[in-house]
DNA sequence: CAGCTGATTTCCT
DNA sequence: GGAAATCAGCTGG
C-alpha cells in the first residue's frame, strides 16, 4: 500500500438488504493483511442470503452460537466451518438483531499471487506430491482458480474461524473490504445459487459476466446414501440368510 | 469433460 | 444420525 489513503466501503453500504447489498460488492476489493504479508482479490461472485425469510440461510432456523455474528452489526464478516474441513466467509447486512448476509464465492488475486498459492497448495506441498505420494506432474494451480470458490477465497486469504466478527470497515482491521482503485462499469450476470437444496430457484447469485474465476453452475444434485443400511447388505441391496 | 467419491467435523433434528 | 452455502483427485467415455 503506497501510502494511499485505505478507501474502505462505508457501514452504509451493508445497511441494505443483502440482495441489493450483493451487486454492489463486484469489483470491490476484499484483502487480508497478515504478518506473512497481504493478499487482496477483486469479487467477482457472491450470494444473497437472506436470514430469517430465507430457508436455505444459516439463520432461517435463528440464533446459535455459529450465526451469532449474523445478527450483529452490519459490515462484519461472518466464518462459518462446513464439510468438516472448509471455511466460507460472508459480510453481513441490515442492522443488528437481523441476519442477512452476502457470501464471498470467488475472486481474481490482484495482490499476494505467491502467498495465497502457498497457502493453497499447503496440503500438497512435500515434493510436488499429491496426498497418495503421486507426482503432481506439473499440475500446477491455475491462477484462476486461486480464489474460485468460497473454500478456495478462504484458503487463499488465510481466512479462519479467528476472524469470525471482524469489521470489514475498519480501515485498521486486517480483514476489509474497499473500492476498487478505479470505478469502471462493470457487467454483471444474476442467477440461482449454488449447493443448496431450498430455494434453489431464486436468483440471488451475482457475478462478472464472463470472469473465468466464476463457479460453474451445476444444479443441486443430493448425494447416493453410500454405506449400506448393515454391515450385512450387498452391494444389490440384498441380504444374506 | 462429466460424474463420482472420500475427507472430516460441526450443527441441528 | 444425517446433512452440510465444498474441494480435489480419480475414473470412464
Amino acid at each position: 500500500m503506497e501510502g494511499a489513503a485505505l478507501v474502505v466501503l462505508p457501514r452504509e453500504t451493508f445497511a441494505r438488504s443483502a440482495v441489493e447489498v450483493a451487486p454492489v460488492l463486484l469489483g470491490c476489493v476484499f484483502e487480508h493483511e497478515t504478518p506473512e504479508g497481504l493478499v487482496a482479490v477483486v469479487l467477482t461472485e457472491v450470494e444473497a442470503y437472506h436470514g430469517k425469510a430465507d430457508p436455505a440461510s444459516h439463520a432461517y432456523r435463528g440464533r446459535t452460537a455459529r450465526n451469532a455474528v449474523m445478527f450483529g452489526p452490519p459490515g462484519h464478516a461472518y466464518v462459518y466451518f462446513t464439510y468438516g474441513m472448509h471455511f466460507c466467509v460472508n459480510l453481513v447486512c441490515l442492522p443488528e438483531g437481523t441476519a442477512s448476509a452476502v457470501l464471498l464465492r470467488a475472486g481474481r488475486v490482484i495482490t499476494g499471487v505467491e502467498l495465497a498459492t502457498a497457502r493453497r497448495a499447503a496440503r500438497r506441498d512435500l515434493a510436488g506430491r499429491d496426498l497418495a505420494g503421486r507426482e503432481l506432474a506439473g499440475r500446477g494451480l491455475a491462477g484462476r482458480d486461486l480464489a474460485r470458490g468460497p473454500a478456495r477465497l478462504c484458503k487463499a486469504l488465510g481466512i479462519t474461524r479467528a476472524l469470525d466478527g471482524a469489521d470489514v470497515c475498519d480501515p485498521a482491521s486486517p480483514l476489509r473490504i474497499r473500492w476498487p482503485d478505479r470505478r469502471e462499469k462493470l457487467d454483471i450476470s444474476q442467477g440461482p445459487r449454488i449447493g443448496i437444496s431450498v430455494a434453489a430457484d431464486v436468483p440471488w447469485r451475482f457475478w462478472l459476466t464472463g470472469d473465468p474465476t466464476v463457479s460453474v453452475y451445476r444444479p443441486y444434485a443430493p448425494r447416493l446414501r453410500r454405506k449400506p443400511v448393515s454391515a450385512q447388505q450387498r452391494s444389490d441391496g440384498t441380504i444374506p440368510l
